[in-house]
DNA sequence: ACCTGAACACCGTTCAAGT
DNA sequence: ACCTGAACACCGTTCAAGT
């Protein structure tokens, strides 16, 4: 623990212990503080006690830059997914806590969701690493949806075509509350809660 | 139609005929063929043949532009769910088409969706015309809704909830098919259709 | 190998001045 | 009232030069 804790203020140092490790947590502090708008290159080296163009030894350009801020929160969310999924049990209620652990981290972190899906990395990109953690994203979901056939909890339908329903859902109403476009009659908890009751008679089995 | 195309090359003249549609035409061209982060005011400019600054005898900034475009986008979402509805049939079939207008909006103009949701504009804006024209195309889904619960074609449940909801599912799909997210083995038809056959599953009452 | 400082091209915005 | 040209502050990026 003491070692990394040494990379939080490294300044007068010739070398930098973990410059493009800094460079992301700077440029995650700022996004969240500053929005994505808000972000920019020469503040991140100034803020780094670094020259302006360090960041080029690190990464091509800014896309480049939001690019790993966007493999990092498909990371960070797979995580998260496969977390609720696990400590609430692999039944449907452990959907109902994918869905609901999905717009928490979106509300929770609206502007590095956006560098996600604001369309500021192109999906068809060299850059395989971040297609690679989207896809591992979506693929826990699948996974649940799989486990929960073999139990018959679920259609038999296809999974993949069933989880891209489920996300485009749960990633509906995440964006609407981030853009605060919800109707004021109807928030957050109110809508994900009816949003995921909806998602389990359209998706279960009726017994 | 012969005064409406007058204003479409009006070089020359010190008094525009119409330069706030003008300017407004021009940049959703802009963002049509360079995307959102294409759009800069002294190119529009530099095209309508006209001072870098005159913009802003029309518009307080970049903002604002972006604010009318959302607006102008909100009020088109509109007229085409209502369209749709119309000439389904006021009926289940109807809020089939409404959601498959929807999907189509927004992939046939995805860089003037994005300005609608991309978190340009500021939805707490002081400018309450945005708000109206993005209350009005969620109305005409909740008119619809009403319209269904009144033949018993649908749940009984809060219609603004609901309708909440069903934009979610669209929303969802349509954020989706814009970032290039769908798994390549879904494409955007396939889960367009399930999401509203599932949709309709959810929301409908059951015989 | 990694970092620096100056420079370049570009942008949104302001403002005194024109008609 | 509406428009213009010059100017200001800011940005991403390049590049020869340093260690």
């Amino acid at each position: 623990v003491a070692s990394k804790s040494q990379t939080k203020k490294p300044r007068n140092r010739y070398h930098h212990g973990n410059l493009r490790r800094a460079l992301l947590d700077e440029a995650l502090a700022m996004i969240r503080s500053d929005g994505v708008s808000g972000l920019t290159l020469r503040e991140i080296g100034t803020r780094l006690g670094v020259s302006r163009t360090a960041l080029y030894r690190h990464f091509a350009d800014k896309g480049a830059l939001l690019e790993a801020v966007a493999t990092d929160g498909f990371r960070t969310l797979r995580e998260q997914l496969v977390t609720a999924w696990n400590q609430a049990g692999h039944d449907l209620a452990g959907l109902d806590a994918m869905g609901v652990a999905y717009i928490h981290f979106a509300v929770a972190s609206p502007s590095h969701y956006r560098v996600m899906f604001g369309g500021f990395v192109e999906p068809s990109g060299h850059q395989p690493e971040l297609a690679v953690e989207a896809a591992g994203a979506l693929q826990a979901l699948v996974d649940a949806l799989i486990a929960l056939q073999r139990e018959r909890l679920v259609h038999g339908d296809d999974a993949t075509t069933m989880a891209m329903f489920v996300w485009s859902v749960v990633h509906g109403v995440a964006m609407l509350a981030i853009d605060g476009q919800l109707h004021e009659s109807v928030n957050v908890a109110t809508i994900s809660q009816y949003a995921v009751e909806r998602l389990r008679t359209g998706v279960a089995v009726t017994t």
